[in-house]
DNA sequence: CCCCGCTGTCACCAATCGGTGAGTAGCGGG
DNA sequence: CCCGCTACTCACCGATTGGTGACAGCGGGG
């Protein structure tokens, strides 16, 4: 029935618009890549397209193509983004790890990464994303996503050496997998293997293996 | 990969065509299940639709509106066909495992579960597929994976009870979350955490920090 | 001043989606 | 033989998708 003339009821006495959009490049970029962000934690790779986010953040598709160069460009944008994740996660007390044993320090860095990540619905996201699908758009942020990773691990442990006669990175990467997977499988149904992950002291049950695990290794 | 366009020259004279469709429902209705497995397997939960099921079953959507109720229907299918999944994958040589240790036995079945989940596509699917979304229709088929992975686990484990003074579940947990994230991860992208997960011996070196880490909590 | 370029909007495109109603085709029983 | 039941197909619906070309409005430089 609306005719599209009579959905013009934006008569000027009546509302106050809170925002009035200003002609302003940089301000849409970053409204754009706020959206495309936001839209991501909230609603998923699944629902993710041009229009979903040109909807979200108010504007046009069209400044999408022009900005970004479509989808990829944006999503490279996202990856470039997780830069920052690093910067943001590296706690002022990493240097009071210096006298710790191998062992003493992955069990830290275990617990503060699952912390990390339950707290990261963006990584979440993307971590999902990348064990469902494996075009280019994903392997790109994937690539991001490992190097943030990378970098914040490497910048925790600091110059602590292995311990010889493990393979340490195979060790600590079904460490983190385990770990991963877990704040994966808990977001998404509240479980894993059987195991309720819900309830705050679901999850001190899940650390608790975990450094058991972790120190059982690593002595 | 069928272009409906050779199917078009369906020409009398021509082609012996090897698959006459006859007037059978139950066929039918299998034809539609495995469609949809294939699918799910080749092209992961993204692009599974009632109009991909239907092009690749070879037969009109309503049939599948019809015999299964819509996609939640043909889903829940799936779902209870995961149940001949633990019948297929219990080796014969399971009583041989009577006189192990807890911790033998568990590093052998994380070894067989790594292994098993490797070479099951569609149990792959179904694992990313529940850690992206949340969805009634996920939710059931999660149920009846989880369902056939704990029957598996009991099975195999028979009647061996755990250690004292550790929280079985919650490690066993913690391994399975390990197990499948790198399934999921090698399969999706060729790595994990760094560790390249490619070759058969890229898996070992995996499955041998597995073990290790079991080994290191269950002796 | 006018004009050009940049920002933003709108209308439209073909394709595909899930879903439905109506009609066809073949087999079996009278 | 024919009739009816059932398996099956087709045509169409509205909605949404990614993508593009054309146009409006403001602003700064000649």
């Amino acid at each position: 029935m609306l005719s599209e003339a009579e959905n013009l009821d934006n008569s000027p006495g009546v509302g106050a618009e809170p925002e009035r959009r200003v002609r302003d490049r940089g301000a849409t970029e970053r409204a754009i890549l706020a959206a495309a962000k936001s839209l991501l934690v909230q609603e998923g790779f699944q629902n993710f397209g041009i229009n979903a986010v040109a909807r979200r953040a108010g504007c046009d598709k069209q400044l999408i193509y022009r900005y970004y160069g479509g989808l990829d460009g944006l999503v490279e944008a996202i990856g470039a983004d997780l830069g920052t994740w690093v910067r943001d996660r590296i706690p002022e007390d990493a240097g009071g790890m210096f006298m710790l044993t191998y062992g003493d320090l992955m069990e830290r860095l275990a617990l503060l990464l699952l912390d990390a990540l339950r707290n990261d619905p963006l990584m979440r996201r993307i971590l999902a994303w990348e064990v469902s699908e494996n075009t280019e758009q994903v392997r790109r942020l994937s690539e991001a996503r490992s190097k943030a990773l990378a970098l914040w691990l490497d910048r925790m442990r600091g110059s602590l050496a292995p311990p010889k006669g493990v393979d340490a990175a195979a060790v600590n990467a079904v460490v983190i997998a385990a770990i991963q997977h877990l704040v994966l499988s808990g977001a998404a149904g509240g479980q894993c293997a059987g195991l309720s992950l819900k309830t705050s002291k679901d999850w001190e049950k899940a650390a608790t293996a975990l450094k058991r695990l972790v120190r059982g290794v690593y002595g």
